[in-house]
DNA sequence: ACCTAGTACCTTGTCTCACAAGGTACTAGG
DNA sequence: CCTAGTACCTTGTGAGACAAGGTACTAGGT
């Protein structure tokens, strides 16, 4: 990357981070690094978040009480710690995507040259 | 606010102040109360910042060299400081416009349920 | 038997930055 | 004269994104 702009990717996916995964885990339950994995291509490699970043927001969230980890074995893999949305986790994700299409059709009014008031 | 949501509206529109900043200084030249004032209407109050924010972020962009300042008197008020875009600037702009478009797509596609792969 | 790469979890330290809270100075209106 | 508005700014605090490190297990190659 070019010097000077190295920031573009951080600096404009920061705040989403919680709502992508929110959205990912109320559609199934997930463990951290499908998550990791998963957020890349599902939201088509604008959302990279970084293992040190994503583990603490998820127990923050968790700490919030927005989600709930369980750990779960499946053959001889040592076990997974998967995280499900709770009713509160629920209610965030719908704040946070009013929130966001609100920002995301306010920009867009900007960016077409809306500032003309 | 409800105790626990306070965040919402300042992290999701983290990021989002420097395209917006330098997609209305493109527009037009202007000084930072203008700004002030310009972002919440123009962005249906979407994007709301402080003054503690926003004056620390000029003087950043203006180091970075994407915006230059120069004091205007108008009558006998106190002189504004009027921020102008630079090519660099522009450059700017044009990537973070890209890039956060690209964002808003990615993020459409997640909350559309587009996690299945 | 060894080594590497991948999966999967985690922490500590650094640095940036958003905001609250304060400050200065001028103008206009009551 | 006092308040509200305009207009600029700073310092201090706290949150958090990331780099860099660590642990532990599995599978594949040689």
């Amino acid at each position: 990357m070019a010097p000077g702009e190295e920031g573009i990717q951080r600096e404009l996916s920061r705040g989403t981070m919680e709502l992508a995964v929110l959205a990912l885990i109320d559609a199934r339950k997930r463990y951290g690094y499908d998550l990791l994995t998963s957020l890349g291509s599902a939201s088509n490699g604008s959302i990279a978040i970084k293992e040190g970043t994503l583990y603490p927001a998820l127990h923050r969230m968790e700490d919030a009480g927005y989600i709930t980890a369980s750990w779960e074995a499946e053959g001889r893999a040592a076990p997974r710690k998967y995280y499900s949305i709770t009713d509160g986790g629920k209610a965030r994700l719908e704040a946070l995507r009013t929130e966001w299409r609100r920002l995301a059709s306010g920009m867009e009014r900007l960016l077409n040259g809306g500032a003309e008031s």
